[in-house]
DNA sequence: CTCATGAACTAAACCGAGTAAGTTACTGAT
DNA sequence: ATCAGTAACTTACTCGGTTTAGTTCATGAG
């Protein structure tokens, strides 16, 4: 009852195991009636190979890894996480390559993961997400000389490979599409202070407003971790200041979502009183009313722009360091209008 | 540059490799002196165990299977797969175990997916979703011998183990419901009809409506894809027809909330002129206006739940065949109220 | 007729661990 | 002094494939 091996198949078609793996890998050193034969019998009796076997010859585990720090429970309520993962399988799914999930507790557990799986020869690659200033891990995953794609801006990414797309850009769009509606108070409720991204587009909306001329439009960031909870907080110190912005704009749709709550208890109208744009539109984003005004990018292409270059990296293509994905670009709803007063 | 194995920590420490391999797992027949020394010396060359080599001697993979038959794309947008994952991975994380995920295009590749799987030895377990009538799976899996726990009711799961919560009395506790608000009409927009859990709910909704007395209740069912563009046309077709029900049940999130603003196209009240129900309880539901009426069930507990009865399985622990988690409970918020010109 | 060539195989080493069985060397009892 | 017993090892084989280095035999060229 045990799993029949090759050297069964060889004891049955009377050749040695040698014999048997040239036939089954199509290699040549048997001949046609040979190979019919051992693939007949291989196939009668359910042979599949065991990949502990071949891992041990330095084949490819067929699967990447992924290892998220995240609290478990809350994933599911990140939909760019499941959109990104999503992109990453139907990506893989083409070339039956597997994908290896852990959620992880903090980032030395991350790269603790990421070292067994690939000291172990269970992955062949992994992917980076939401990369910090100074991340311990693009050193630790440069050490193991591990393929790694950093899903995020190549600023902290050193030597890793990065795919990513432009955040300037699409805040840069959002602020003057904002100002020319007559918006001169505009904040943003950000994430993380610490990642990358968040950074990169705290420096970005900033600029922004201040290209808009000099002392024209005031701006403010706040920022939170990404929860509806915090979103709704910010938002509610933010719309009882006394210099209440016209317009904010919010790091996650969940955010954003919470927020247009928030305003609506306290009575504001949406947009005559207060724009909103939300980043990433999801669902989310169109089933409320009004609907949100988002940022909105493919980010399941995102995810498989990703893989691909992962793959490739693996693969040992030549590629190049630093993909740019398209930036998201500004969808304008029922969220958005012209500031009060303006005009 | 190659990783360190065994042989070179017993070079290193002046030893054969069967006492290295005594050493690091912590086996009698070494020193303390030697042990300590070993110990030192994997730990400067930064050791790790090939795992392919102590699956070959029959050790665990510490890892479960997932294959999912799904549009990749749309995986993103389906809370519940995501909560569900989420849910596993708590339970796994806590035993550094991690969960393989594979999409799949039809279960006959899930099948192939998972055979591959367990004959090469990289999965320990896996899970089966979204049983339907006559499943093949199940024959399939029961002849692997692979640890397998069901998702969803035992009715259609031979000999395998499952996980599941009684549907059954979350309909009836909604229909119940309806009816004491007067609701004389109602219509359930189900799921794919070959599903095991469509069909009981269908039963079970059909079965409350009448236990309301004969003749008391119309009741309708209409089978969809899930989508929300399915769920939003069958709304339309609903609310259109001459005989329009006053209450809806939906079979999941996105389908109410579609249905929700096709009933507001249609220029209806919800709740005077129509209540909604959801089966599934997302942030979706809250964020919309009026909120929705759902049945809510702790998803991730759920996924958790499954996970825990497939790892004692694996660990050959003695089970009970079928688990049942808490049944859906019903949540009512702004979308149901009294049918109109009842009392 | 002999030798070179190559196709079709076989035997055995190898990958990196685990482990049963065998070997030392030392301790303590008789 | 001798023997049993045991701690502390070593040796060698195992897992299931892949791969290298032969070996055998048929064929064709010289």
């Amino acid at each position: 009852m045990k799993r029949p091996t090759i050297a069964d198949i060889a004891r049955r078609a009377g050749v040695s195991k040698g014999a048997v793996s040239y036939a089954l890998n199509g290699q040549p050193g048997v001949s046609k009636a040979t190979r019919a034969n051992i693939l007949a019998i291989s196939k009668e009796l359910g042979w599949q190979p065991n990949s502990a076997a071949r891992a041990l010859n330095g084949a490819r585990a067929h699967t990447i890894g992924l290892a998220l720090f995240r609290p478990a429970r809350t994933l599911g309520m990140e939909p760019f996480f499941m959109e990104l993962i999503s992109g990453i399988e139907a990506e893989l799914a083409d070339r039956s390559y597997a994908l290896m999930l852990q959620v992880v507790t903090d980032h030395t557990q991350e790269i603790e993961v990421y070292r067994r799986w690939w000291g172990e020869g269970r992955v062949d690659g992994a992917f980076l997400v939401d990369l910090h200033l100074d991340d311990a891990r693009v050193e630790a995953m440069r050490a193991l000389n591990m393929p790694v794609v950093v899903i995020g801006h190549p600023s902290q990414a050193g030597p890793l490979s990065t795919v990513w797309s432009d955040d300037g850009l699409a805040i840069r769009e959002t602020v003057e599409y904002l100002v020319a509606l007559g918006h001169r108070s505009i904040a943003r409720v950000a994430g993380l202070p610490r990642l990358v991204h968040t950074t990169l587009r705290d420096q970005a909306f900033v600029q922004a407003c201040q290209d808009a001329g000099p002392g024209r439009v005031e701006h403010l960031i706040a920022h939170t971790d990404y929860t509806g909870e915090e979103g709704a907080r910010m938002t509610r110190r933010l719309l009882s200041s006394p210099r209440r912005p016209t317009a904010i704009v919010y790091d996650n749709d969940i955010m954003a979502v919470a927020g247009l709550s928030v305003a609506q208890e306290m009575v504001l109208d949406v947009p005559a009183d207060l724009s909103i744009v939300a980043w990433d539109d999801s669902p989310l984003s169109q089933v409320v009313r009004p609907p949100l005004t988002a940022l909105t990018r493919d980010i399941p292409a995102y995810g498989a722009c990703a893989a691909r270059q992962l793959l490739a990296l693996i693969a040992g293509e030549p590629v190049v360091l630093s993909v740019e994905d398209r930036p998201a670009t500004l969808i304008p709803r029922g969220s958005t209008g012209p500031a009060r007063g303006s005009r």
